[in-house]
RNA sequence: CGCGGGGUAGAGCAGUUCGGUAGCUCGUCGGGCUCAUAACCCGGAGGUCGAGGGUUCAAGUCCCUCCCCCGCAA
């Protein structure tokens, strides 16, 4: 069966190598277009751009797959296409070229958590079960007839980061399973339930912004469904930010919400929340890396009371 | 050459402007105090100051080259 696979950062991997390894003729593989990134505008590849090459496999990155991939696509002639986190819309042209079809590994329990993002959300949220969903993809934002679930617990203090790692291996089995049902004929689709559905946006860099009037619970969440990007911050003294890495809940004897409770290398970092309050366990300052908050306080004394912009 | 911050003891930092004995907080080791302690007191060990070259009587500090780390831009 010939196989073309698109997908772009690393939860896409796994899928990718498995269909390989389950002897799929992976006949091309489309991905976002290499972009200058890091310091000093290197062009990097994509994470299963890297992987694609490795195995041999023709690369594609159309900047806009249903304007200027569509002949390349169709001249693969595929059996079936799997995306995997790719990152663009597909149309309805791109959809009908495939024999099978579009199948779709999404990261969450469909229809909850659609959209680009769905593990940091359900972090946020404060969920602790999500799962991965094999989708047949059609013209909608994650609409499609869910072939089969698997349901995943988020384990406490988990973070965004560490629940994709653990997750696109998953996917990927749950890929393999798919596509052997799909041949045998044995796989039920099921419309989605739109009165179950939830839809979440993209992440965006203003959200790491702290509001200490949140609750700690809120704030935790955040802090791990937001890990690594954009990361959560906030700003004290010399509008100075502080970036989040690792916090947890703590008490908080009654003051008001951005009060800084402690910040000394003995007790470490503590601000009270809307509700609660916070101990920031790593942080990173500016030009700094990423720390454990009494190895910063160490060498940075604070002198103030509380964070700024409340 | 995209812009900016940084590399000094095991950890986190100051010192670099204006060259002149290597400092601080903590950890660690030893001793003391204490019913006791993550508390307190006394003492010790631990550093090729990222690498190489240059200037100088003298370089962490000034000049040149290189390496590494971090942030911005998704």
């Amino acid at each position: 069966m010939r196989v073309v696979f698109l997908g772009t950062p690393e939860f896409g991997v796994p899928s990718l190598k498995a269909l390989v390894k389950a002897g799929y003729e992976v006949v091309g593989v489309f991905t976002q277009p290499d972009k200058p990134k890091g310091r000093g505008n290197k062009m990097l590849p994509s994470p299963v751009k890297s992987c694609a090459l490795e195995y041999g496999i023709p690369v594609y990155q159309p900047v806009k797959i249903r304007v200027d991939g569509v002949e390349d696509l169709r001249a693969l002639r595929p059996d079936l296409c799997v995306t995997a986190a790719f990152g663009q819309i597909l149309s309805q042209e791109i959809l009908d070229i495939p024999k099978i079809g579009t199948v779709n590994v999404h990261s969450s329990l469909l229809p909850k958590y659609r959209g680009s993002a769905p593990i940091n959300w359900a972090i946020m949220e404060g969920e602790t079960v999500t799962g991965v969903t094999t989708m047949m993809t059609d013209k909608g934002l994650d609409t499609g007839d869910i072939l089969l679930q698997k349901e995943i617990e988020i384990l406490p203090g988990e973070t965004a980061e560490e629940l994709t790692a653990r997750m696109a291996p998953i996917g990927a089995e749950l890929l393999i399973e798919t596509i052997k049902g799909l041949e045998a004929g044995i796989i039920q689709r099921v419309k989605q339930d739109e009165a179950q559905s939830s839809y979440f946006p993209m992440l965006k860099k203003e959200m790491g912004e702290i509001d200490w009037r949140m609750s700690a619970h809120q704030i935790v969440c955040r802090v791990r469904g937001l890990t690594p990007w954009p990361g959560t911050s906030f700003v004290w003294g010399d509008n100075e930010g502080i970036k989040v890495w690792k916090a947890e809940e703590a008490e908080n004897p009654g003051k008001a919400p951005g009060e800084i409770l402690c910040a000394d290398a003995k007790q470490g970092l503590v601000i009270a929340a809307g509700e609660g309050a916070v101990r920031v366990l790593e942080l990173q300052a500016p030009g700094g890396k990423r720390m454990n908050a009494k190895d910063y306080l160490r060498g940075h004394p604070v002198s103030y009371t509380r964070v700024n912009g409340i």
